[in-house]
Order: structure tokens, then C-alpha cells, then sequence
DNA sequence: CGGCCTTTTGAGTGTGTTCAAATAGGGTGG
DNA sequence: CCACCCTATTTGAACACACTCAAAAGGCCG
């Protein structure tokens, strides 16, 4: 189900010295589970990764998506707070905390991951508190496809449920805001997951304000 | 305006050896300012504060509150992403961060404030992101409360417009819900800053899921 | 082709917003 | 000390946006 290899030198530009394992993971394969312990970190190596968190009443919130590069699973506490599965086969490289802390390059870099992931939720909340369904998903397409280089052609990893869950809306409503959109112009939807962004700085104006 | 003191031994408790300086802040007076260096942090000593975040379209994000021994302004960035302001006439011990990297036992306490700032703000996104306006009030007078000790009366320093920022909800809302809650006996108001939380389990209910 | 899952569409409802006005509280000057 | 003003809060009514429930359409795999 799941295989491991040791670390070896590899094309990854990111990562030196591979201080670390690398493991696969199939679609929706839990990476590591809410209230484990946080003694190791991770990287997408390829492939892509969501961290969920699910709530007493049974609704689930969507945390972040992690590409290829990102480092996810870095915490301040000793306890995960999100669990993290893969979106699609991935490959994920997994490296002890411990080693980390050693490496000063490596120490530098999960630094710089703490505090992007930081910015990046403070984004997020300004998203939820007081922005528009269409405000949201067009924050989101800009997020995505800024993250996914400059190509005006995105794939979303991502269902709709997990999209919805990240944005705080139903699916319906993603549905609808991503209906409109395409209806308004400003996105092509060749299937559900592969768009084209035509118009950018369009769809920029649909945001209102900073991701 | 302002009223600068050196730092000398004091009585209070969470400042050993008082590494900075204190100053005096008055109500709505700006402790930072947003896009200012963030090369200093800071203390409640007493009183109150609020960081806010100005957005482009004029609305207005309250980020958090703090209270006596709170740390506030700990940022990753070298910018404060925030700018904070005092609630009412407060005292705030002004660190430099060069000096507390040097501190070891300050250097902890940072890092707990770091942490804990980090989970509050997660906790914020779950609110933000799918409770209605009856848990959010009620999420954050449980909050409040627990941050003022366990007595059944709550003193809230900061307006109804803030507590609107703070919940992504409007001022009318958080009103309604105020009195709603009054109605419903869980909460008792002499003046609308001044509470009594006479079932706070039954209050606790209300919130639905953890803060 | 048939079954299963995801996504889309539709209709009706409800919660929170908006706009507007009334009330309460606090400070100032007469 | 009281009248007045200014601000903050509360209340009311109508509306809008997103949700809920339900069903149809589209993909994918057997």
C-alpha cells in the first residue's frame, strides 16, 4: 500500500542532502493524523496535499493545499492540530524534527514555511470574515493558479467539497460561484478541474481586496 | 501624550527582570502601526489592547485582544502585519527583539506567546469559517471569561464595533445576539460592558464545538 | 449498458445584512 | 444641577445572500 525508499541524491532543487525518507501515498491516504504527535515535518516532493481538521459537530475545515516544494506539518506545538492527506498519488519527503533542527539550511527554510504558513492563515481569515461567495472562489482561482506558476491554464487537485470546505461554503454554492464566473467570463472550465484564466486582472477585480 | 518611564524592578509577576521600557498608552492611541519594522514586542502591563487590520476597501479586521501579561506584536515577518492600538488607558512594556533573543528565559515566553497566538488564530478560523451568530458571541464571551479569571462577572473593555470586527459579524448582529442571550437568561448585562455569566456551562452549549 | 460518485441546477427558506430610527449613556457648558 | 449634544447601543422592517433539500446531469469504472 505504501512504499518506502531511503533517501538518496535526487533532481529535488529543494532539498540538498535528502535528510529524510521518502513515501508515497495514494488518493485520500491520511499523511498523519489531527493530535499526533509533531516530531516529524514534511515536504511535497509531487503530487499534492490538503490538512483537515474535523470538528465536534462532524463539519470539517480545510486548512491549506500543498504543492510540490511546500513544506507542511509545522507546528509549534508538540501535537498536530490538522491531519494531512494526500489529494492524488503523492510523493511526500518525511524528515525528522530532530535532524532538522541540525541542519541550519534546512532549519532556515522551515522557517521561512512557519512563517508563510502564518501570513498565508492570516489571509485566510480575512477571507472568511467578511468576503462574498464570489469574492472567496475568485481569491482562491487567483491563489491557485499563482502557486501553480504563471500559466493562464490551472488544474485544481481539489474537489468541490474540499474547495467548499476551505472557503467556508457549501459545495452548492462553490458550484454556483464557479457557474457564474465561467457565465461572467472571467474563467473556462473545460471539465471541473481544468480551467483556463483568460482574463486575470478581471478576475483580480472579482477579489475585492488582498488574498 | 505619552508618559516614558525607565524599567524598574516591579511588583508584577511575568517580568523578572524588566528588559525594557515602559510606556503609557491612551484610549485608541496607536501602539504600532501596520507595514511598521516589527523589531520590537510588546507587554501588557495593564489595561488593554486590540491589533487591527485595515483592508483595502475600507473594512476593517480586529485581529485579537490582549490583556495583562499578553504579549503582542511577535511576528515572523519583519513587518507587523497588524497595527495595535490600546482599548482604554494602558501601560505596555516595549521590548526590543535584539535584546529579547538574548534573553533566554524571555526567549521562551515569546515563543509560548508565539504558539499560543498561532492556535488562537486557528481556532478564530474555525469560528470565522462555519459557526453562526449565536455560537460566535457566545465562543467569545466563554473566551473572554476564561481570559479574566473564573469569576461569574465579565468586564468587556472594548465596543460593541469591535467585537463585530473581531466575529466577521455586523454591529446589529452582535447586538441582537446580546440581547438574545439576555433573554435566554444565559447572560445578565447591567451596562452593555458590564456581564454576569451566571450559567456558563449552559452557555458553553451554545458555542457548539471547541473555541 | 448500468451503477456509482461528483457536480450542477432548481426552488424555497432562513440567517445575517442593510437602512433607518429610537433609546441610552457620558461629557460639557450654561 | 440640569439641559444639551454627541456617541454608542439597541430595536425594527425589508432585503439579499448563502444554505437546505431535492433532483437532474455528467463522468468514470465495472
Amino acid at each position: 500500500m505504501r512504499s518506502f525508499e531511503t533517501a538518496s541524491p535526487t533532481s529535488l532543487h529543494l532539498v540538498h542532502s535528502s535528510p529524510g525518507v521518502r513515501m508515497t501515498f495514494t488518493r485520500d491516504e491520511e499523511v498523519f493524523a489531527q493530535e499526533e504527535p509533531a516530531d516529524l515535518v514534511y515536504q511535497v516532493v509531487s503530487g499534492a496535499v490538503r490538512t483537515t481538521c474535523l470538528m465536534a459537530d462532524g463539519r470539517r475545515h480545510v486548512g491549506g493545499f500543498y504543492f510540490p516544494g511546500d513544506f507542511f506539518g509545522v507546528e509549534f506545538a508538540d501535537m498536530h492540530a490538522f491531519a494531512a492527506e494526500a489529494l492524488c498519488d503523492s510523493v511526500i519527503l518525511v524528515i525528522k524534527r530532530s535532524v532538522a533542527d541540525r541542519d541550519i539550511d534546512l532549519q532556515r527554510q522551515l522557517w521561512r514555511a512557519a512563517s508563510r504558513e502564518l501570513s498565508r492563515s492570516q489571509g485566510h481569515l480575512l477571507l472568511l470574515s467578511r468576503k462574498t461567495a464570489l469574492e472567496r472562489v475568485s481569491s482562491f482561482l487567483i491563489d491557485m493558479a499563482e502557486r501553480q506558476g504563471g500559466s493562464d491554464r490551472l488544474f485544481l487537485p481539489m474537489g468541490r467539497q474540499d474547495m467548499a470546505d476551505y472557503l467556508g461554503l457549501t459545495i452548492e454554492t462553490v458550484s454556483r460561484m464557479m457557474t457564474r464566473l465561467c457565465a461572467d467570463g472571467l474563467i473556462e472550465m473545460t471539465d471541473p478541474r481544468h480551467l483556463r484564466l483568460p482574463r486575470r486582472a478581471a478576475l483580480m477585480e472579482a477579489c475585492e481586496q488582498a488574498a
